[in-house]
DNA sequence: GCAACGCATTGATCTGAAGCAATGTTCCCG
DNA sequence: CGGGAACATTGCTTCAGATCAATGCGTTGC
């Protein structure tokens, strides 16, 4: 049952091949291809940890390639409360201008120290134009985002309380490990008991109760930075997880 | 205060003008352009309410450009509960298939009668790499798709029954209007309770509850098939609204 | 070594929303 | 015109989860 240790992607001291994987997962790239990616890393920028790398309501003058470290992407309401919308690891491009393209919709803060390389928006969208194919994996990869937000509007309209916090490291499972979560399964990722709450739309407190919970119900184990899904196939009943929704993608027509 | 009749896009009888119209929105279409997307819209299909157009977990063979009527995605727990995830109007391409490539994710349904057309996957995919002024368009709606679902995300997850229909209703009238909502606007959609319910995830008695709460605050006003937002002001405050996320979108670099 | 901070944990109380059940209202259709 | 179906409305009870408040505890910094 030993799996062995859970990688810790975030720490990954090859930024350029976080990027290059993940589009390399999804369509060969021609050496000009390789070529406009690679000229996106340029200088990157060392955030520490809670430093905001994007505030809510700002003017977007560029995007960010993550290169090392993990982020969240929240919103705040006028009276504090907050609600994390997701988090980007590694090779994820960040901080799109949203609804309104020329603003913010979201802030973005590091949850680790991370380093981000910063893509003057006009390059971006110029590499859009001038490289098809990586704008359509673009586009497939948004659409894959927009399901997953989708997912998770399931999740906080409909589900429990322990349903959402099984359901939140499912997904994580799935996305860091891109596999259907196995019993025994490590996953490392450095989250406080906040941000799980904030994530899942609980209060800090019953998130906790929560979490003891399934650790009395032997579902899950908890060690500080780790958690291990100690009974995965009892986590997917409880949670309505569909591992399928997290298969590997082809994309159509690349 | 009189506004006028609240326009009802979902019975426009020219439906390849709304999907003119959407691209337009965003950038100034080439003849090529223009040919390709009309080649888009060949056999329209009709299909009365309520019927599923597409089922989640279902094969994705095709996509569908919606050209009249309005349909919901939604997807359903094993136990019955169900998600709205958001609507298609007329000029929306609908029913990708989503995290995983191939199937879909979601289910739609036809809330009025509709008539779609329907898109082989591999001529959507191959426009994309062929067209790539398109693919960056889609590239960014589909930004902006994924930035409505994260709002929709605080509203389900950190906003209160109140505030949710606030919400939703001064969404939907930035959405239909595309504009800043004034007072005594007037926004015509064919919704029942329970759709309103199933989409910010309360039951319908308490949405029922909410909605009288807010007409006696004379806030709202309900009437048959329009609602009327009687204090636009009122309901931003109450809601957190913030018109800005919805204002036009110039398209970078196009 | 002590103080302070960030985070986890736990308890007691309160409340918003769900669940359940019944009744009312339209509108459609035979 | 009568019978249903679909939808809206309302009351009552229950419960999940919020809120408030305190305590514990490991780490960092002085």
């Amino acid at each position: 049952m030993d799996i062995g240790t859970a990688p810790q992607p975030w720490l990954s001291d090859a930024p350029w091949a976080a990027l290059e994987a993940k589009f390399s997962r999804y369509l060969a790239l021609s050496d000009a291809e390789r070529d406009c990616l690679a000229s996106w890393q340029a200088p990157a920028r060392v955030m520490p940890r809670r430093r905001d790398l994007v505030r809510e309501g700002n003017d977007v003058a560029c995007v960010y390639l993550l290169c090392r470290g993990i982020v969240s992407r929240y919103r705040v309401l006028p009276d504090g409360r907050r609600q994390i919308l997701g988090f980007g690891l590694p090779g994820d491009v960040i901080g799109f201008p949203s609804c309104s393209l020329a603003r913010a919709a979201a802030s973005v803060c590091c949850i680790t120290e991370s380093e981000v390389a910063a893509i003057p928006l006009e390059q971006f969208a110029s590499t859009l134009t001038r490289f098809p194919r990586i704008a359509a994996a673009l586009f497939w990869i948004a659409a894959r985002e927009t399901a997953l937000a989708q997912e998770r509007l399931v999740t906080l309209g409909r589900r429990g309380a322990e349903e959402r916090v099984a359901y939140f490291f499912l997904e994580l499972c799935a996305l860091l490990h891109k596999g259907r979560p196995r019993d025994g399964e490590r996953i490392a990722f450095p989250l406080t008991q906040e941000i799980i709450a904030d994530t899942l739309g609980l209060s800090t407190p019953h998130a906790n109760r929560t979490l003891r919970r399934l650790r009395d119900q032997r579902l899950l184990a908890l060690d500080g930075q780790e958690a291990i899904l100690l009974d995965a196939r009892g986590l997917i009943a409880l949670a309505s997880f569909d591992p399928a929704h997290f298969a590997a993608m082809p994309i159509p027509g690349l």
